[in-house]
DNA sequence: CTGAAAGCGCTAACAA
DNA sequence: TTGTTAGCGCTTTCAG
């Protein structure tokens, strides 16, 4: 009974001298028939091992999976390696249960590819999270006869959308390093295009960026720091392609290394910045005393170190996304959903020590 | 073109005045035509906006549908806040993605007898992770015509299965607090039964238990301390539903509440013990001066507070319950694969101080 | 309350 | 290299 299918609604309805609507009736429909006849059906079903109706036959006939499936950036495994977006598949998976709905977690790696996992995915729509522009498998997303809502990137056609006011949010904290008194700064950031980078971000890549949020985030930094005479060309900007801890320190080291004149370093993500707090603490210099470092997105990990970051609602993301994808909105008329966020005052930033109390002390 | 499906193969096939089997081919066996033929074909889809075959209907077909069922214990989203449960995932997922197939996770909700969600899904076989003996859901898995693994489970008829000695690795960690000289210890579990209870367990209740990792480590545990002449019915044990922090912080309230004299409280899971250390403190109680406290799992943020527990390879586990999925062994010799565990001796168990010294200081 | 008819959209022998 | 034939297993009008 544990290998193959002996059984069928066809057979069973055969066996039974009924026919194949009553057995379907029997599981979809219960009021349809008689009670007993009803638990005749069972009955004999349960005799010859028949497992009740296929959900793949099922599935073509209605036009229905009952599955969302979920497309990220990362290999599946990484995700769940990321606090972010564990909170953002927390999320999700919070909607799909109110919905009844499953999640089919969709392998896609990002270095190749090979796009027919999307198209073998049976499910009723797509949650597209932050995958570059340019991505292979958005286009062959896109490609499907089903919804989708997209997370985290610029709108698409007549696509649902939901994300932050990213450029909003790192002015906030762009602001808040200025108003400190910070002149000379660093940047880390994630991933910005397919191809693999570890090292300085020109500014030219930072235009060219597929990966919408990094992008936007540089723009506003750009502007911010341009606005109070900054030139942003100087700025240095250090990209890493891995999103891991080992990536902020590596980074961060990069950064110090090149550029020690540097009073903070702002980092687009907690994890880089959880990173960079390890590197400039095992170099020997005290944070926020001697570097500034901020962070983005306000996983546990990095508020309970008292990280300066921006906070954003990720698992509300998660769910924000899957609402929209299953109680689907009117064709044509597509709806977007913007999050907030909040700058979360920690411990690692402050004022910049003048010259002299850098090397004579306070 | 997003959201409804004009074109099929067949009307394709009619379109171009060929077979349905060289479009078929066109998309599944590129070198079973000729490129002019076969690029003919992929641009009239394009123009005629067909997305390419059907998955659901290619799946009923081929009898395979590229995915893999989890079925939890928890509600989706509870098993992303388990550390231990993501560890498990990112195993299953790296297992599933280098085979190439879809994760599909499974909406069971713990407290419903809803099983529908189980007999909707498409896939190709089932994880089983941790779920109760009785679970309807589990019950639905094993009706389904395809295989499935079962993981910190009992072996179930001749389904492959992974775990861990669950026996040996608790009366290992029994034997280490024993060896330090407790004998008046209590007991935090997870979960022991559907039916919810936050108490108490009676022995009674811990030999009914339907969770087979709990059940077994308490079975242990009772052995152990039966060993060395403590009567088991004596050691207090209380059950929690909810595996949460706050969970371990109440059911530490109530342990050291009714049963002051306890020099130790063991642990089913870190999460647990890291409320009971929250708890404990919170009381004004010494960790391990006053009340040693061990855990179960070695979750990362255990294992940073220096809790004494027990690691096992969450991300093992997940992996090789995926492996075993996928590469199918030989139908009727059921396979089963059985890891390591390991004691970490961090700092939260230590000898209990005499009498004297609690009253009076060392 | 039950049955007959008509596919859902595709793939896989097997022939040609 | 291409076409013919036969379903995969099910649901769903629409009559009876």
């Amino acid at each position: 009974m544990n290998v193959r299918r002996p059984a069928t609604l066809a057979s069973l309805a055969a066996e039974l001298g009924v026919s194949r609507t009553t057995v379907s009736n029997a599981y979809n429909r219960p009021d349809q028939l008689s009670p007993e006849l009803r638990k005749r059906v069972l009955d004999t079903a349960r005799r010859l091992g028949y497992p009740g109706p296929d959900p793949v036959a099922r599935s073509l006939r209605t036009r229905k999976a009952g599955a969302v499936g979920l497309l990220l950036t990362e290999n599946l495994s990484y995700a769940f390696r990321d606090p972010a977006a564990v909170g953002f598949l927390e999320g999700l998976a919070l909607a799909c249960e109110d919905a009844g709905s499953g999640l089919l977690l969709i392998p896609a790696n990002p270095e190749r590819e090979d796009v027919a996992s999307v198209h073998r995915a049976g499910v009723d729509g797509f949650v597209v999270y932050s995958v570059p522009d340019d991505d292979p498998h958005l286009a062959a997303v896109l490609e499907r006869p089903v919804p989708a809502v997209v997370c985290d990137q610029p709108s698409i056609e007549n696509l649902d959308r939901v994300g932050i006011d990213d450029s909003r949010a790192i002015k906030t904290m762009a602001e808040h390093l200025i108003g400190l008194g910070h002149r000379k700064i660093g940047v880390l950031c994630m991933r910005l295009a397919r191809a693999r980078n570890d090292g300085p971000a020109s500014v030219q890549r930072q235009e060219n960026a597929s990966f919408h949020v990094q992008k936007k985030r540089l723009t506003a930094l750009a502007e911010a720091f341009e606005a109070i005479g900054i030139d942003w060309e100087q700025v240095p900007v250090v990209e890493r392609f891995d999103h891991t801890i080992a990536s902020g320190e590596s980074a961060a080291g990069q950064l110090l290394e090149s550029n020690p004149e540097i009073t903070a370093i702002m980092c687009t993500s907690d994890i880089l910045a959880l990173g960079a707090l390890n590197e400039t603490r095992n170099r020997g210099r005290r944070v926020p005393e001697d570097l500034s470092i901020t962070g983005f997105d306000g996983i546990t990990e990095a508020e309970r170190v008292g990280l300066t970051t921006v906070r954003q609602p990720m698992l509300e993301k998660g769910r924000a996304a899957g609402r929209l994808l299953l109680d689907a909105g009117e064709p044509g008329r597509p709806r977007e959903v913007r999050l907030d966020t909040q700058l979360v005052t920690g411990s690692t930033a402050a004022s910049p020590r003048s010259v002299e109390e850098r090397w004579f002390g306070p």
